[in-house]
RNA sequence: GCUCUGGUGGUGGAAUGGUAGACACGAGGGACUUAAAAUCCCUUGACCGCAAGGUCGUGUGGGUUCAAGUCCCACCCGGAGUACCA
């Protein structure tokens, strides 16, 4: 009989449901491992093929590991809250809790039909109460720590407190701490907190009608929806990232990601070494405000008569001809002459108001204006103009450059552009120095020696680069310093479905519900559009005050701001819940705690991540920053989360075209046909009517009302589509859908085959092509051990030498392949395995019963029901894996001269004991032309695999 | 532009520096069958040859090595990330 998949695959699904085969217990008396998948997104679409491969891949490294004796934390949640759900909400007035919940049982019902060993008593979603209780608790310990530097790493922010307290220095306005009143003290702390409140450029993007963060833009758009964004300066909740930039980076070298991955994360982070320089500015002290110093107890205070310019190139100080400020600079207006004044404010104003898009779209557009005041270069002491241009970033280092146009390709587009003087500083040797002005291009490299530089002339870039900030630090001028591209992680969102921040606020300053109210739960709403005074959402909910008094959330009429105060209404983003729902699975049902220290001390973190790329530089990064503060305040027991991460390729779709007429619109001619290419035009068609290419003519032509008259032209009889790899997207008809494939082939076919297409890593367009010739596997498979009348064909007694050796190749390759992630190589050793077991007659237990535990991670349906028919009353998943015998692998074929044309090539195998290397520098030494080439020497020696030498004659 | 990836048959893809193309799909041929499905067997990188066998072959050009798809240098072409980051 053949495999009915259709009958056992749901049996072992229930009996492992049933005898929660796949629960895990803390059971520190057992090695653990912990195997994560990023959690999905319950989107209304469903799961597709692309969704399961990465969480195939998790699964076949779970159930090895546990069968490798480990025990397994392999869990599965939902990261709920989110941005589709609400947009669903606001055009059809359905609950996001409603439409979630029914995605989250659609998710779940396609899960469990492909197999998984997770265990779903661990289940979190980010929208649980019980779940975003510790989302807000850690919020709350962000709002009461902060960075300092000294530990370098955070502190309760009451420290701080009392180091202000003790120094009693004069902080703002010329007061100390305790001169400063309640309001004051908080606004200065807010400098401080992890997380905190602040007027903030962001990215508002009307149409979401709420700011993003930066890894939620591209390009100006919105990555959900593609909306425009604009720069807003918002009062906003951020979370102070950048604290940890050099740990971000640092923790890189401890981790296993790709190359690849930690590029991305470094790009991102963008350390750059370089220099703070401060340009004092030729003008009247007097007229220069004092600006407020942030830098508390630094050696060398900037005056406040000084710009400071952040350069990665000091060496090039002496090529400086003008500065540059950006058009945010809060100096500008102090600076500016009265004849420039007019013209300086007209481009302020024209900067300020381009949006995102435009600026991005017309970079090689320069712009600027002068604003009359100079600057002095504090090595040359030379006038240097200062200008004003969107070229330099308000949102990098300083906002203010030093320009050195020969060797930075923008300060030469704007000197070229505006006239100004060029010169050059670095050249190839002292002698090839030219004329800046007939060139075409600035000379970026740092390659060279120094020029026309004062007392670096003659070094070479890089000691030009260390002697110009010795002497910069020497004259107390600036000093040497490290700048990071990361920006803080811009924390509010004004929507709807989120975590609600656990704030209140009091004379307009935020507190922090005690601990012991949480969680704040997400208040019901008439509307979950913004207000019409432009409020978030929770502007319609009716109880969203607070009793400070008694802790409890009221409704807002009782807003007395003496005893009840109204509550933040923005909610969290959607990295708020993810960044530390890993932790959360290790003890998900604690109601005391986040997670017990007993747990945490035995998972430790991730040994195994995986998850796409696209979350490369968002989630993966909150991540990281998350786990290092639970980490530093005594939450977390490793400072990074996730030891090995594993970036699943995205899978592709493969869509199909037919082609209709240009003329006649009901007909379609088949893709071959002479000259279709110019009298048709392609259209999408559903592919689940294509079978490898053959449109299926009769579902084509039900498929919609429009086709139910076609024609077509056919070629050999068939009518053959055309196919293109595009995004698996429902417009293009191209989504294949797991569940379709289950039925049709099974559970284990389709995880087989999802491992078989190629390398998990690799990014891949789908198609079915080739599931048959799984298909066919796992009916050989059965075929071994089940015969026609469905009895048992599994014999006792000892098994050939031949088969032994089978099976302990397999065994050998498939333990290969799985710690190096191949599992596409380890599909193909099973059907190797399998058609050399038929071909050998075996139906020895000895080996056959190892093969079923091989397979068990890759295909566990099959592997049970066979384990079970072989007589084991337990689940094969908890099977032991097997262990290579490795002496069976040892080849002792002899080796044969084969002659041709004129050569004579032998193949000789070498004792087992010889090592390439020795049995090289033997024949090297003729020995080997003596014992077997009757003292002939050899012309030429040959390695081929392993011990064996061909030698030329 | 910069950074990271990758480039192997008709297709997906195998190859710790050691017989390139495993395995699978597709294609062709055959067996079984009244027929079909299913199953099984053979062929399938290109070229030459009746054959035995030979020659050429991993984007291009060099190099290292007894030996290179794999390592090094330069270039060409895809894919991804990032982008006025000073």
């Amino acid at each position: 009989m053949d495999y009915n998949f259709n009958e056992i695959e749901p049996k072992w699904q229930n009996y492992w449901r049933e005898n929660g085969v796949y629960k895990v217990t803390n059971d520190t008396s057992k090695k653990h491992y912990y195997v994560l998948d990023m959690f999905p997104y319950p989107s209304g679409a469903g799961l597709h093929v692309g969704h399961p491969l990465g969480y195939i891949a998790s699964d076949i490294y779970a159930r090895y590991k546990r069968l490798n004796g480990f025990n397994v934390l392999h869990p599965m949640g939902y990261d709920s809250y989110g941005l589709p759900a609400e947009q669903y909400a606001i055009q059809t007035g359905q609950h996001p809790a409603i439409t979630t919940e029914k995605n989250i049982c659609r998710y779940r019902e396609q899960l469990d039909k492909i197999g998984f060993s997770f265990d779903w008593d661990r289940e979190v979603r980010t929208c649980d109460p019980q779940y975003y209780k510790w989302t807000q608790w850690t919020f709350i310990q962000l709002f009461n720590h902060y960075y300092d530097e000294e530990s370098d790493k955070a502190m309760p922010i009451f420290h701080l407190v009392e180091k202000l307290k003790a120094e009693g220095k004069p902080l703002v306005d010329d007061k100390s701490w305790n001169e400063m009143s309640e309001t004051q003290q908080q606004e200065y702390l807010m400098n401080y907190r992890l997380a905190y409140l602040a007027d903030t450029a962001v990215n508002w993007c009307p149409e979401l009608g709420t700011v993003l963060a930066n890894d939620e833009v591209v390009n100006g758009l919105s990555v959900r929806g593609g909306y425009p964004v604009e720069r807003k300066l918002m009062r906003q909740w951020s979370l102070r990232i950048t604290a940890y930039s050099q740990r971000l980076v640092d923790g890189l070298e401890k981790v296993d990601y790709s190359d690849s991955l930690k590029e991305i994360q470094r790009n991102w982070i963008g350390r750059s070494e370089g220099a703070a320089v401060w340009f004092p500015i030729d003008a009247p002290a007097s007229e220069v405000e004092k600006p407020v110093d942030l830098f508390m107890g630094q050696v060398n205070p900037k005056p406040a008569t000084a710009f400071e310019i952040f350069t990665t190139r000091p060496d090039t100080i002496y090529g400086v001809t003008f500065m540059v400020l950006c058009p945010e600079h809060e100096m500008i207006s102090q600076i500016t002459t009265p004849e420039q004044k007019a013209e300086v404010e007209a481009y302020v104003s024209w900067a300020k108001n381009r949006s995102e898009r435009e600026r991005q779209a017309e970079v090689k557009k320069v712009s600027g204006v002068f604003t009359g005041s100079f600057a002095v270069n504090p090595l040359t002491e030379e006038k240097i103009p200062i200008w004003v241009s969107d070229y330099v970033l308000a949102g990098y280092g300083t906002g203010a450059i030093m320009a050195v146009p020969a060797h930075d390709s923008r300060d030469f587009a704007f000197a070229k552009h505006f006239g100004l003087p060029i010169r050059q500083v670095v050249a190839p040797s002292l002698e090839e120095t030219s004329d800046p002005d007939t060139w075409t291009e600035s000379m970026d490299a740092k390659v060279g020696v120094s020029v026309n530089s004062g007392f670096v002339t003659g070094m070479k870039v890089k000691d030009a680069m260390k002697a110009v900030i010795d002497k910069v630090e020497e004259l107390g001028t600036g000093h040497r310093t490290v700048n990071y591209r990361l920006r803080d992680a811009i924390f509010s969102r004004q929507r709807y479905w989120g975590e609600p921040f656990p704030i209140y606020y009091k004379n307009g300053m935020p507190y922090t519900l005690p601990e012991h109210c949480l969680p704040l739960c997400l208040p019901e709403v008439k509307d979950f559009k913004p207000t019409p005074t432009g409020e978030p959402p929770l502007g319609h909910a009716d109880k969203w005050a607070w009793n400070e008094k008694n802790c409890q959330v009221v409704e807002n009429s009782k807003i007395d701001n003496v005893n009840v105060f109204p509550l933040e209404l923005s909610t969290m983003p959607g990295f708020a819940g993810s960044s530390g729902y890993y932790l959360r699975y290790m003890d998900p049902r604690n109601d005391s705690e986040y997670f017990s220290k007993e747990a945490v001390s035995y998972w430790q973190n991730v040994d195994l991540y995986v998850g796409g790329s696209e979350h490369g530089t968002g989630h993966m990064m909150y991540a990281r920053f998350w786990n290092k503060f639970l980490f530093d305040i005594g939450m977390a027991v490793t400072d990074e989360p996730f030891k090995k991460l594993i970036n699943q390729g995205m899978i592709q779709g493969r869509s199909n075209f037919v082609y209709r007429s240009k003329n006649d619109s009901n007909l379609f001619i088949s893709k071959n046909v002479p000259g279709r290419e110019e009298n048709t035009v392609p259209i999408h068609v559903d592919i689940n009517i294509v079978d490898n290419d053959i449109l299926d003519i009769a579902k084509f032509k039900e498929w919609r009302p429009e086709f139910k008259d076609a024609r077509f032209e056919l070629e050999d009889g068939k009518y053959v589509c055309g196919w293109e790899i595009e995004k698996m997207s429902k417009s293009m008809f191209n989504v294949q859908n797991p569940d379709d494939l289950v039925e049709r082939y099974g559970a284990d076919t389709l995880r087989l085959y999802e491992m078989f297409l190629g390398p998990v890593e690799q990014a891949k367009p789908w198609d079915t092509k080739g599931i048959e010739g799984v298909f066919r596997f796992i009916r050989k498979l059965w075929k071994l051990y089940i015969g026609d009348n469905d009895e048992l064909k599994v014999e006792e007694g000892e098994a050939s030498k031949e088969a032994k050796k089978i099976i302990n190749q397999a065994i050998k390759k498939v333990s290969d392949d799985i710690e190096r992630f191949s599992f596409n190589t380890s599909v193909s050793t099973f059907m190797i395995t399998v058609n050399e077991l038929t071909a050998a007659k075996c139906s020895k237990r000895e080996v056959l019963e190892p093969l079923v535990v091989l397979v068990a991670p890759f295909a566990p349906h099959i592997a049970e029901e066979l384990w079970h028919r072989m007589g084991h009353d337990g689940t094969v998943c908890d099977a032991q894996w097997p262990v290579c015998d490795e002496s069976l692998l040892v080849e002792d074929t002899f080796t044969y001269p084969v002659s041709f044309n004129g050569k004579m090539r032998f193949t000789i195998e070498l004792p087992a004991n010889v090592s390439q290397d020795e049995a090289f520098a033997a024949v090297k030494a003729h020995e080997v032309g003596q014992k077997w080439l009757d003292g002939k020497e050899p012309k030429k020696v040959i390695f081929v695999p392993k011990k064996i030498i061909n030698i030329v004659i």
